[in-house]
DNA sequence: GTAAATGCAAACCGTTTGCTGTACA
DNA sequence: TGTACAGCAAACGGTTTGCATTTAC
C-alpha cells in the first residue's frame, strides 16, 4: 500500500478525486499475484464493494495506466491483463500455448539492448512489451531442439 | 508471390482447397508495405473482388497464421495488425504514441538473448512479440533524457 | 455548493459463428 | 459429385459511453 500516498497526490495534482473505489481497485491490483484481467479485478473488488460497476473498473484501470501505476499486457488471449507496476522490477512474460501458464522474466540485457537501440534511432521509449509464447518445460513436444540446462 | 506455391502445397497437404479468395488475401498481404488491420485487408481485397466478405478475410488470416505465412501484432491499438512473414527477417515494432508511426527494428542481439533465456528455463519459444512504445524523433518532448546520436 | 466520479444499461467495435448456397478437386 | 469453402447476418465478448445520481472536496 506504499503507493497509496503517491496515488493520492498524483490524483489531487490533476484536480481529480480520491474515491473509495479508486483506492479499492489499486489495492486489489497490488494484492493480486498474477495478471488479472478486468473481469477478475471486478470480481475481487466486488467482494469488498458489491455495488461497484464494470465501468468504474475500466475507468480506474485506464487511470492507473496513465499514472504509471499499472500496466496492461496482451498475453495472447485477445483481451487485456493488468498488473501493478513495481518500477524497480521491469519484466517480461512468457505464455505456454498449451497449458496457459505465464512465466515472468527479468533480463537486464534486453533492457540494455533496447535502450541502446532507442539512442541510435532517436526514440524515447516509455514502454517495452516483450511477450514470448511457445511451450513450457512440461508441455514441450519430446525431442524439440531447445535444450534444457540442469 | 514466391510463397504462392508453398501456400498451395501447404493447403493441399491438409486436404483444404486453394480458393480464389485465399490467394487474393495472401497477395494483398504480401503487397502491403505496412501493418494493415483486418479492415484494411478487407478493403484492399474488395477492390479486386467486390463480393468478398469479412468472415473470409478473418478466416483466411487465421489460416495464414497457422501456416506460418502471416503474423498478427498488437501495436497498442486494441486490435490486430497483420503482416506477411519473411522468415529471413524477424523484426520488432515501435509505435509512436503521438503520431502513431510504426518503426521496424532488427536486433539479432535480442533474438540471441531470448534464445539463451529459453535454453536456461527449458522453454520452447515459437513466437516473440516485442513491442516498444514511446515518442519518435519528431514527437519527443524537448529535453527528454534519451540522447539522439548523429 | 459544485465539479467530478459512480453505477447502470445501452452502445460500440473487432471478431467469430451458424447457416445456406457455391465452387474447388 | 461430394466436401470444403464463401458470403451473409446475427451473435459474441471485451470495452466504452451517455446519463442521472452520488460523493469528494
Amino acid at each position: 500500500m506504499r503507493s497509496n500516498e503517491s496515488f493520492a497526490s498524483a490524483i489531487r495534482l490533476r484536480g481529480m478525486k480520491l474515491t473509495r473505489q479508486r483506492q479499492l481497485i489499486l489495492e486489489v491490483l497490488e494484492s493480486s499475484r498474477g495478471h488479472p484481467d478486468a473481469e477478475m479485478v471486478y470480481a475481487k473488488a466486488k467482494e469488498r464493494d458489491p455495488r461497484i460497476g464494470f465501468a468504474t473498473v475500466y475507468r480506474t484501470l485506464a487511470l492507473l495506466k496513465q499514472l504509471g501505476l499499472a500496466e496492461e499486457h496482451n498475453l495472447g488471449e485477445g483481451h487485456g491483463h493488468f498488473e501493478a507496476v513495481d518500477k524497480t522490477k521491469p519484466h517480461f512474460h512468457f505464455t505456454c500455448l498449451k497449458c496457459g501458464k505465464v512465466v515472468e522474466f527479468v533480463s537486464p540485457q534486453i533492457l540494455r539492448t533496447t535502450q541502446s537501440l532507442c539512442e541510435k534511432k532517436g526514440l524515447l521509449v516509455t514502454d517495452i512489451h516483450l511477450h514470448f509464447s511457445g511451450y513450457c518445460r512440461h508441455c514441450r513436444p519430446a525431442g524439440s531442439e531447445c535444450a534444457e540446462k540442469p
